[in-house]
DNA sequence: AATTAAAAAAATGTATACAAATATTACATA
DNA sequence: TATGTAATATTTGTATACATTTTTTTAATT
């Protein structure tokens, strides 16, 4: 049941436990989603649960009223979306990134070598994040965002799985960035991405 | 009022009843959306209105309850994303293009040459389309329909006014991917975008 | 047993009513 | 005149009812 206090939207609401059950396999990839019977779980009428629906569809975690269940393909066109986009942020980062986001990359980096499996995730997620958010330009960003929920559904298993090397990828990438190599940058960025990509379709048997 | 009849979901005519209004100028950037009066305006209640109002919200037109009005630093941001996705998608056609698609492309810049102002404005939409078609990438392609809508509110502008050498670019490019020069095309491509943008910024007083 | 048609059930689409939140107006006071 | 506040009106959010469409079940026929 959905506080009714003074909180966001039922529809806000909803949403994001509907994005949360997805995200954490709580709504494995090809579950029905019926409207009805989420508005009853959660307590609301149907009405704010279509809205949040709708949402979920735009963003792709929903389509054709069943959660997402990305395909090979799938995966291999938003990893070249993203080569594309975190390889020119990279190239922004060498340019522009300032000394307090230089260390904030670095800390990503330290505790990819010395922290838990929780740890490690979120750093990984930060890696990222500074350096896209390095392109200064929200277009990007929210493009990448709305990838970064079908993509989180696999960096999980790329992390718990601690595949070879990607630390040491980091780490160069953010050598790079420091030595102000935008091109070099970029290239490792693209690198790194393509070794992540194939490493979850391998570990997925596709 | 709308068809009752056997046609798509109101919901879905009213969205593209109110996505043409926009993008004709119709209901122009700054106007205030309400549902209700759209809904009455439509004929319809305000559920289907709701619905079609989010759709747009989601592609950018609408924003707060406005139609959008995009900056300067909206339109750098999206023509930045439009270089890197449109630029690999002229490598991609530079690689892959099929003798019928590169005769398309040609056509495209003929009738640029020599066309009526709408036959011109046609056949520029559809020289991108092709090209972008070329990288074989849905969400690639998804990502820049997206943002097209928005921009087909200045390539108007461009075309209209007639950019000098816009048809000489398109060429080149053309060139460059017939002769299956894909570093080329791409670098042309993002030149050629460029240009669009600075032209358009300029005209608007930017 | 497989295939199809009819019936039933379930799910989605739409309209309407009312509640909650926002914006607007009118008016009082400094 | 400017500013704050109460009253009003407008607009959005949500629930509910019903219509339409889609899916599933059942039964009948070959």
């Amino acid at each position: 049941m959905l506080e009714n206090n003074h909180s966001r939207p039922a529809s806000h609401q909803s949403y994001e436990i509907l994005r949360d059950r997805i995200l954490n396999g709580e709504l494995p990839g090809g579950s029905k989603i019926v409207e009805e019977k989420i508005a009853a779980d959660l307590g609301v009428s149907r009405t704010p649960i279509r809205e949040s629906i709708r949402k979920l569809e735009h963003e792709g975690l929903i389509v054709n009223k069943r959660v997402v269940k990305p395909s090979e393909k799938d995966l291999r066109n938003m990893f070249q979306v993203r080569m594309l986009l975190e390889g020119y942020s990279a190239q922004c980062a060498a340019s522009y990134l300032k000394e307090h986001d230089l260390q904030s990359l670095h800390q990503c980096v330290e505790i990819g070598r010395t922290g838990t499996v929780e740890e490690i995730m979120e750093a990984n997620e930060r890696f990222h994040e500074i350096i896209v958010r390095a392109s200064n330009n929200p277009v990007m960003i929210d493009i990448i965002d709305r990838m970064s929920s079908i993509i989180f559904l696999f960096r999980k298993t790329v992390v718990f799985y601690n595949r070879p090397h990607l630390i040491d990828e980091h780490e160069q990438i953010y050598q790079a960035i420091k030595a102000r190599n935008g091109e070099k940058a970029d290239r490792l960025m693209k690198t790194h991405l393509q070794a992540d990509l194939e490493f979850c379709l391998h570990l997925l048997g596709c």
